[in-house]
Parts: structure tokens; sequence; C-alpha cells
DNA sequence: TTGAAAGCGCTAACAC
DNA sequence: GTGTTAGCGCTTTCAA
């Protein structure tokens, strides 16, 4: 059932149907009692409006593109859940997206959902998508950046400190004592990574102490990772604690830590908290990025973007917390 | 740039240009030079179709809608990544929705997506969600349950075995020589939760073993629900085994047994798997549901009732597997 | 081989 | 106060 059949059968017109539909009788001066007749009738069949027909004429579709590494992930996860809660306050549905890290399919995802017209996009950029997001600043659609900045484009982002949390997390270990420390990071050029690993490079030369990287590959993320970094350790055995760049690193270092020939302990630490830290023993400390405030933060400057007249860059670091169980003591 | 402003740059008429783009070209004998130099000018000026437009024409929006309880969650996140890489092969989109069991908002859910003409909608139900679905059910939009049946309706299903997984796992238990199993599920009649419970209790009546249940509240499961548990262990002091209906229910059961008044060693064994499971102490016996080919089922399900003339309702019950690790031995 | 024209369902400027 | 009309960008039938 369509505005015109509604139109016809109330022997009106379209446009009188259409403003009052969007509420906008009384702006118009149609009578009381015309609004009433067509309201009634329009309950009466449960008419809905389609929405595509709408978004191709106001060129506003209500809907926003997510697009993460991977949604499954306990990261990306519960940030789209609190996106999406959002999102939802202003009327807005989510398009999403996994790249699984590949730049290709991001620049095809990104590019089926322009196509479809979303009024704006949040995307945890890949490696090399540079070309693409400076494509989508340049055409002044609204995107917010977050997890990884792109230097070099000026585009809204949001983060976390990456380089101060992990320098508090370093000097924890310090100040417990331990002056054998490792860190497991992936080979990645990403921004939010390569400032994890300054940090604690610096922070280890500040005390004239010498650091020990393991670098795992990317790509055997989910596999057997944990033994690319048991094999590390056991050649690195002078170590005495470890601190991780990511949470899945962490989990699989946990399983590499379980799995040693001899039964050491080191203490260690990671960045990125998880639903699991708190119930393995022994529980890990982290540095925990605030999700909600993150996401929150995120919607805000997108929303701000749709609604403002001049565009206008943003960018919002948000603190995370050191969360200190009982792993790095 | 438009379809008609290409038409007009090239001075031939729009349906020449549409035809040109879908590759009708051939079929409808348009010649190959003119074809040639439509692609050509397409391909330099970089022009993309107006997938909404397209979709207003067409009355397909290569969208389909997948609404789950909470996207952010270690069952539904990964099922949602399977989802989407299975629906990519067949070039749909996802426009998701997480209703936190909350069947209120689930039905606005629902609606919106209608209204945005997806394709098709992949639902996890929430309770009391019956009316709604049958009113997609009956307009003849493709829809594909999953994870939780709804009786009574005709519907398209996707699902593992719980009664038979649960009863293997309940005789894993005996078998280990555990006589005093208590179970610990969420108070809801939603038939997985059902089936579960039910296998359980006809299990322990068949060795003429007594049932404990602890029936934790839903809106308990973020905050303190943990406690819950342990209150009602320290109740039971005479168990020796759990089991969990699912689990978010095990990790928080995994908390409690860590807070015990005094240092009991229970056994347990979870229906669904978790990516901790096998990183705490001791690794945790649960049902894993086979989650990538769950997904591979609802999307081809799916597609086939895309695809399909005539409508047919099909039901897939994909066992799950006894995945045996230390907690039940 | 190609183009004109109607239509998908809705909005909004403007005329009556 | 209410209706007319011209789009939004694309598809598709039918005529030329």
């Amino acid at each position: 059932m369509s505005i015109s059949e509604i139109a016809k059968h109330l022997n009106v017109s379209k446009s009188t149907v259409s403003l009052v539909i969007n509420g906008k009788a009384e702006k118009s001066r149609i009578s009381k009692v015309l609004t009433k007749r067509v309201l009634d009738y329009i309950e009466e069949i449960g008419y809905k409006p389609n929405a595509l027909a709408k978004s191709l004429a106001t060129g506003k579709s209500r809907t926003i593109g997510l697009i993460v590494e991977n949604i499954g992930d306990s990261f990306f996860g519960p940030i789209a859940l609190y996106i999406e809660e959002y999102l939802r306050k202003y009327e807005y549905q989510v398009l999403y997206s996994s790249t699984m890290g590949n730049n290709k399919l991001a620049a095809e995802i990104i590019q089926t959902m322009i196509d479809k017209q979303v009024d704006g996009l949040i995307l945890a950029p890949t490696d090399h998508i540079e070309k693409e997001v400076k494509r989508i600043v340049d055409s002044n659609t609204p995107i917010v950046l977050f997890d990884r900045k792109i230097l070099g484009i000026d585009a809204n982002y949001v983060g976390t400190n990456n380089y101060e949390a992990s320098t508090t997390a370093i000097q924890h270990l310090l100040e417990q004592g331990y002056r054998n420390i490792g860190m497991v990071t992936i080979n990645s050029q990403q921004p939010q990574m390569q400032d994890r690993l300054q940090a604690y490079l610096t922070t280890l030369d500040q005390h004239s102490l010498k650091p020990h990287v393991c670098l795992t590959s990317f790509s055997e993320k989910k596999e057997h990772g944990w033994k690319e970094i048991r094999e590390w350790l056991d050649k690195n055995t002078h170590l005495d604690a470890l601190y991780f760049s990511t949470n899945y690193l962490c989990v699989m270092g946990i399983k590499a830590l379980q799995n040693l020939q001899n039964e050491r302990q080191l203490a260690f630490i990671t960045f990125d908290d998880h639903e699991i830290f708190e119930l393995v023993q022994p529980p890990v400390s982290c540095i925990r990025q605030p999700l909600e405030k993150i996401a929150k933060s995120i919607v805000h400057m997108l929303v701000t973007q749709l609604t403002a007249k001049e565009k206008c860059i943003a960018e919002d670091i948000i603190p995370s917390e050191l969360q200190i169980r009982k792993s790095s003591l």
C-alpha cells in the first residue's frame, strides 16, 4: 500500500498525505479533521512508508556503515554493540562488515556502503586503506576513524592514549621489581601498535634495560600462534615478565605459558581487557580501554558531522586505565 | 553523476546506458562500439550507480537483516561473522541489530528493517515475539530463525540437538562417577533452554537421582549474577558436579566456584564453547555448537528462499559435539 | 539497434 | 488549507 493509493482512496492529494504522515500537518495548515481522517485510515490499513523511496527522495538513508576488523572479536564485538545502541538514539541503523584485516576487501565494502548511500561511516582502518579513506573524506561523507589512526589524513578520530598507557604498564612491572621484561606484539605498522612498542622501548631504555621483542605474524593469529610465542619464550629463558600489545596475543601467550618446557613463572600484563581475564589463574592485569566511552564519543562525533553545516575535524583521545590483577604482581 | 547525465554527455538514451551497465548490451543487441564508448566513459568518470534508486526500481535491496540478542556476545558475535561472510558470497550485505532480549525493541527493529526493504531476515527470536514473526512469515518475506525455535510457527529454522547433546553431557558426568549433579540455567521458556533442562531432569530421573536446579534471572547476567550462583552452591554443599545451560552462565559459575566459602572442587560441563574455556584451570568441558556449519546452513536456507519460486519451509538440526576437557574428569 | 516514456514510492516547492 | 508538479536515479517495456 503506497501513499498514492491512500490519497486516491481518501480523495486527497499525495502531498497532503505525505505532510500528515511526516507530522507537518499543523505547519502546512491542514485541517484537523482531514488530518485525523488520514491518520485513521493509515492506522486502519497499517500503512508503513517505504524507507527506500523516502531515502531516494530526501538523500538521507538513516543508515550508518560500521566497518571493523572482526565483529566476532572481544574488542570490536562489544564496541559494535555500544555503537549500535547509541546510534539508535538518533534513529540510525547499522550496516556492518568485517574486513578481517584485508584491505582489498575493506575497499570493496566501503564502496558498497557508499553505493547504498549510507549517511556516514565508522571505520577501524586496515593497513593500506589510506587512498579509500582520503576519497571519502574529500567527498565530504561524514566519517569517524577509531582504534587506528591514519597519519596524514585529516579525519575524525577516536582512540586511546596508547603510548602513555603502555608506559604506565611497563613502569608498573618495573615497580614490581621485574627487570627482564619482554614484549609480544604483531608485526604491523599500525600507529597504535607502534605507539605501544615505542613506549616499551623508550621506558626500558630510560632504565638502561635491554628490550626483547617477539614479533608474531598476524596471519597466524587463529591457528598455532601460541607455539610461536612458546618457542620464543624457550629461547629467552632469562625473561621474568611480559608485555602483550593486545588481548588476543595475551590469550595465545597464556596458552604458551601453560605449555612451557620448565615450569617457569612469568609476570605479565596486556593491552585490552577480556571477559575472561579475571577468571584465569592468575587473573590478568591489563590496560583497559573504556569501550562504552569510546563508542559514545564515536557516535557523538559522527552525529555532529551529520547535522553540522560546516565540517569540522575532531580528535578524541580517551585514556585507558590500568587494571591490576594478579598476573603482574 | 547519474545515468542521465552520462546519457546526455554521450548523446544516447538513459536506457542504453542502463543496459550497458547491467551487462545486457549483448542481449539487447547494442553495438560493440557504442557499448565500449559507454563503458569507457563510465570508467573515466568513475561512475557508481546509486544502489538505493536501483533497489527502488527493482524491489531488491541486496540487504539482509540480522537480529540477534547481543552482537558482542561470544555466541552471536562469531556467528554474525560467519553469516556475513557467507552472505557476501551471494552479494548481500547485513543490517544488524541487537535486541538484548527486549521483545518490544525487537519488534521495532524488525519493522524498521522491513521498512528499509531488506530482502530477508535472520532472527534469533526473543521471548514473546511470535506475533511479529508470524506477520513476516505470512507476508512471504524470507526469514530464517536460529538458535531458538518458535513453536507453532511454520518458519525456516536452524538449530542444534539441544536435548540429545545435553543428555550425552549428563551421561558423561555420570560415567565419571558423579551422582549429585546440579544444573544452572536461566528462567526462560525458550525451547532450547527447556530442552536442555528436560534432558537433565529426564536423565537424572532414569538413574533415580534427585535434580537440583539453580534458576538464575536473566536480568542479572551482566552484574553480579555469579553471586546468585555462589549462594545457591553454598546452600547445596552435597553437589559434586554441575551442568550449565549456556556459556555465560558457566563463566559466572567459574567465578562463583573461585569464590566459594570452603575450597570444594566440583566437576562441571556447559553448553556452548568459549574462546577461554581451554585457558582456565581446569579447562572447561563443553557441548560445542558448530558455529560455522550453523551459519552456513542459515545462509543457504535464506538464499534458497530468496531465489525460489515457491516457498518451502525447512528445518536443519545440526548436532553439537561433546568437547571433553578437564573440568568434567 | 536505439530511444522514449512510464513507473518504483516518496518529498517539497509552488500554485491555486 | 490543499493540490499540482517536478523531481530523486534507476529499470524495463515497447515503439521506432
